[in-house]
DNA sequence: GCCAACGTTGGC
DNA sequence: GCCAACGTTGGC
């Protein structure tokens, strides 16, 4: 079992989104990045990843959802007049990946950015050292980290 | 709202 | 294959 953070601008989809979904269950569709494509596709099901609330203020961790299922075509990149739709991408051969995943738990109170920083043992987090990815791993013992912060 | 960092695009 | 121009992300 793996562990992961997905980003999300919460103006765009947020936790309280999510939670209206029927059964919390959302497809994390449009992700056009590379690096972000690998971690998608390293996801298995059964895996468990933190919901980020980025931009918006304050930035920080406010859930915990399951991966439900590994990674799939994602379907917007076909979808005519979606902004994400990508011309490029061949059918044959889909160039980018979505997971399904669903909300396991809210973290009470959410944990902010500035919290997870003033933590030594999470400087090497990607999330502190990486703006731009958003889909990224949290290792085991990051993982023990922040749920022993709201334990 | 600003802007640094970074990924992508496309001309050569 | 290089690299300048451009667009986007996301913290501040």
């Amino acid at each position: 079992m793996s562990y992961w953070l997905l980003k999300t601008e919460p103006s765009d989809f947020s936790w309280e989104n999510l939670k209206q979904k029927p059964d919390g269950r959302e497809i994390w569709d449009g992700v056009r990045n590379y690096q972000a494509r690998k971690y998608l596709r390293e996801m298995q099901a059964g895996d468990r990843a933190f919901f980020y609330h980025s931009k918006g203020r304050p930035q920080q961790i406010v859930g915990i959802v399951e991966i439900v299922r590994a990674a799939f075509p994602d379907p917007t990149q076909f979808e005519p007049g979606h902004p994400r739709q990508d011309p490029k991408s061949n059918p044959a051969d889909p160039r980018w990946s979505a997971v399904e995943v669903k909300r396991v738990r809210d973290i009470h109170p959410p944990i902010g950015r500035e919290e997870l920083k003033r933590i030594p043992e999470l400087c090497g987090m990607v999330l502190l050292n990486n703006t731009r990815l958003s889909v990224q791993p949290v290792s085991g013992k990051e993982w023990e980290i922040i749920l022993e912060l709201r334990a």
